[in-house]
DNA sequence: AGCACGCCGACT
DNA sequence: GTCGGCGTGCTC
């Protein structure tokens, strides 16, 4: 008899043993979609570990159906679930979960209803040029006929033209229903449909439009290929406005001309920029992309049409690409991979994509680039320590000429009586220049809403979230919780005393907007945070009417940092650069280095020379002097000794161990109970128990340990710990902690590597 | 994660 | 006397 362990998305065993009848016998193999029953009436998916013979000592249902023909997870995938389900201490059930799309995991169904619910690929109407319109002398001569008389047919048939050669999806196209079949009806489309997992064709290489490289951009691709010859990592550490993407771009054709896959990486925002488009007019409409806002359907059909692909194909993803059944993977490129929207924090798996595509690159042999202008103080010793490979540029793309900096004091500026609002004159002075000579500006500031919090002036009071015990945030008409979202109306009255004098306290990207209303009133302004972006839509509209010239100012948040390339912007102001570095987090100054960099690096074009205006009231800091100056080496010498000194990574491995529970006592107990058995294994090196900074998380409370694992031997001659025997420590411990009766109820989760 | 089992309060 | 509340524990 032939039996399967099988994983299912779930937390709980590794695995379930299924026994696999005649009619599946030798169809089966590690990586196969297989339906099975699991508890009294329900049919799930799940995936084949391995089939063997050895018989369990508990009776065993039948695997009820394989789902697909061939197995949907590649060998090496299946390693990199193994991998990841260890080191982040989780089961691969919840890797599995990460994993798959939903489609691929159908679950809850009854055993009737689940046998017609098989995931089919979509069919999809798509359009391609004819023989008639195609070639450039025809294509030229019927865009000359049209453009007058039918000018919607002319830019369809641009549209076409630009998107091709090969088939397109109606559903990328702006052109109406109308105009296709007209076009059709001459003769110079053709519309025909195919699967939506067999779409579109990949360009050969010889049509890439690559482009062009300068004599650095050169040098670094020879230096690349050079470290990659002996490194299965290297890094690509380029200045701002480097063009690091361009040689990246030559590196990925490389590749993709051998016939293997290239997946290229890219942080959550930055995708749903212009950056995709500009990889598809070079790699051509077969390009492959992978993030958040596709459907489930798109994601299934996306997953499968990999897996059945054969090599060759680019895809650019979000952290989750990093799971795409890719049959050849020859290149992973991870840009501005110290950015943490790479790390997944909950829930489980805790993964870093990052780490995670090292890894998945060793287990198929493929290489790495990791990219990245401000590179994440790990990468940078990994660099610098001779294990990754090295490849700098230093030049600015096309001579553009670096921005100018300036670091304005705040206090002195209030003390002269020269501040407007929560703006310095330095600042002011110099965006009124911009908007005379028709610039635009951006403005940063790390804070949503009005301000931070409100404070009753006579009892004290300050409102706090009832579900997570942080202070609400104000905003034009509610206070909202920054954390779950919950949103209350704007108190007009103390809610503890009734006073009267309820005071703002700090200031957000909503009050900036406002005050940049009454400081500028010519000038159109608009703002960019999660506020405003509530839809896909609405986020492309601000960055397309800022592109546009359509607004002047654009004030927000972190995402006006990431991945935009603004013309016309000549002024960038960051208020309040000190709140970035008072972040109760060890990673906050390496963070506020990069998010400096990086919004100064949207001041200036070709023929403008940029000004950042940077303000603060500590004017003497290190660190903004070194992100002023753009040092990114001193500023790493510096955090690299702090970092050895207090035992932070990269000189430690953290693991941040959670414990949540309905009752504060009983949290309360177990937590000294486990602190009680960890001491005398980890002593100094083991911080906690601490209430997190969000007290209550839905309802429960929450205490946390954070581990600070030594790599390496360690001055106290305590030795290195090998990173096993520390999560062998933490599951046993975990383990015993759990068994104690008045503990079963408590929740227990591991972050490693936390950001 | 579902879902059944089981032990306590509001109803016909 | 039953219907159903959700707390607890198991699913190969």
């Amino acid at each position: 008899m032939s039996y399967a362990d099988i994983i299912l998305p779930q937390a709980g065993p590794p695995f379930f043993t299924y026994r696999v009848g005649e009619d599946l016998l030798g169809r089966l193999s590690s990586g196969c979609a297989v339906a099975v029953p699991l508890g009294a009436r329900q049919i799930v998916g799940g995936i084949i570990l391995r089939v063997h013979d050895v018989e369990p000592a508990f009776p065993t249902r039948p695997v009820r159906r394989l789902l697909f023909s061939r197995p949907i997870v590649s060998p090496e995938q299946m390693r990199l679930w193994e991998w990841m389900a260890e080191y982040y201490m989780c089961t691969p059930g919840e890797v599995m979960t990460a994993a798959l799309p939903a489609l691929l995991k159908p679950a809850g169904f009854s055993e009737e209803e689940f046998a017609a619910d098989e995931f089919q690929a979509r069919r999809v109407r798509t359009v391609a040029l004819t023989a008639a319109a195609s070639g450039e002398g025809a294509f030229n001569e019927e865009c000359e006929k049209l453009r007058r008389r039918a000018p919607k047919q002319y830019h369809a048939l641009v549209e076409i033209a630009a998107l091709g050669p090969g088939p397109i999806p109606r559903s990328e196209l702006k052109a109406g229903a109308a105009v296709l079949v007209a076009l059709s009806q001459k003769g110079l489309i053709a519309i025909s449909e195919c699967e939506a997992a067999t779409l579109p064709a990949n360009d050969p290489p010889a049509a890439f439009r690559l482009p062009e490289l300068s004599p650095a951009q050169r040098t670094a691709l020879d230096e690349l290929r050079e470290a990659l010859r002996y490194h299965n990592t290297a890094l690509l550490f380029g200045v701002p406005s480097s063009g690091k993407s361009e040689v990246c771009f030559h590196a990925i054709a490389g590749t993709l001309a051998k016939g293997r896959d290239v997946l290229l990486m890219l942080p959550e925002i930055a995708l749903t920029t212009h950056f995709v488009q500009r990889v598809r007019r070079v790699f051509g409409p077969g390009v492959v992309v992978y993030h958040s806002a596709l459907s489930p359907r798109q994601r299934a059909e996306t997953y499968i049409r990999l897996a059945r692909s054969t090599g060759g194909t680019l895809v650019v993803g979000v952290r989750s690409a990093i799971f795409l059944p890719l049959p050849r993977p020859g290149l992973i490129v991870v840009d501005e991979e110290q950015d943490s929207s790479y790390k997944q924090s909950d829930p489980a798996p805790r993964y870093n994509a990052r780490d995670a595509a090292i890894v998945l690159a060793q287990e198929s042999g493929a290489k790495v680039i990791l990219a990245s202008a401000t590179p994440s103080l790990e990468t940078w010793a990994n660099a610098q320590g001779g294990k990754y490979g090295l490849v700098e540029l230093t030049e600015r793309w096309g001579g553009t000429p670096p921005p100018g900096v300036t670091i304005s004091d705040t206090l002195r500026s209030a003390r002269r009586g020269e501040r407007r609002g929560n703006f310095n004159k330095e600042l002011l002075d110099r965006m009124a220049g911009a908007l005379g000579r028709g610039e635009q500006a951006i403005v940063f500031r790390n804070r949503r809403g009005i301000a931070p919090f409100i404070e009753c002036a006579e009892c004290g009071h300050v409102p706090r979230c009832g579900h997570c015990a942080i202070p609400l945030s104000v905003h034009r008409d509610s206070l909202r919780c920054h954390y779950c979202g919950a949103s209350t109306p704007l108190p007009s009255l103390c809610p503890a005393c009734g006073g009267m004098n309820l005071a703002t306290k700090g200031f957000g990207t909503e009050k900036i907007e406002e005050e940049l209303a009454r400081l500028f009133p010519a000038a159109r302004v608009a703002r960019l945070d999660r506020d405003s972006t509530t839809s896909e839509r609405a986020f492309r509209r601000i960055i397309g009417d800022f592109e546009a010239g359509a607004t002047d100012i654009l004030v927000g948040t972190q995402m006006v940092t990431k991945g935009l390339d603004f013309a016309g912007v000549s002024v960038v102001g960051v208020l309040g650069a000190d709140n970035l570095l008072n972040h109760p987090d060890f990673r906050a100054s390496e963070n506020a280095f990069a998010l400096i960099m990086q919004v100064a690096g949207r001041a200036g074009r070709r023929d403008v020379r940029g000004q950042v205006v940077i303000q603060t009231v500590s004017p003497g800091s290190r660190l903004i002097a070194q992100a002023a100056a753009g040092d990114y080496r001193a500023m790493a010498a510096d955090l690299l000794a702090e970092r050895a000194m207090y035992g932070y990574p990269p000189y430690a491995r953290l693991v941040r161990v959670m414990l949540r529970h309905s009752d504060r006592e009983v949290l309360g107990a177990a937590a000294a109970r486990l602190a009680e058995l960890l001491r005398p294994v980890f002593g100094e090196r083991l911080l906690g128990p601490q209430p997190p900074v969000v007290e209550k998380i839905k309802g429960e409370y929450a205490l946390i340990f954070l581990l600070k694992a030594p790599r390496g031997t360690l001055s106290d001659g305590a030795g290195a710990m090998p990173m096993s025997t520390v999560r062998e420590t933490l599951r046993a411990t975990s383990a015993a902690i759990l068994a104690v009766p008045d503990f079963r109820r408590i929740t227990l989760t591991f972050d490693v590597d936390p950001r």
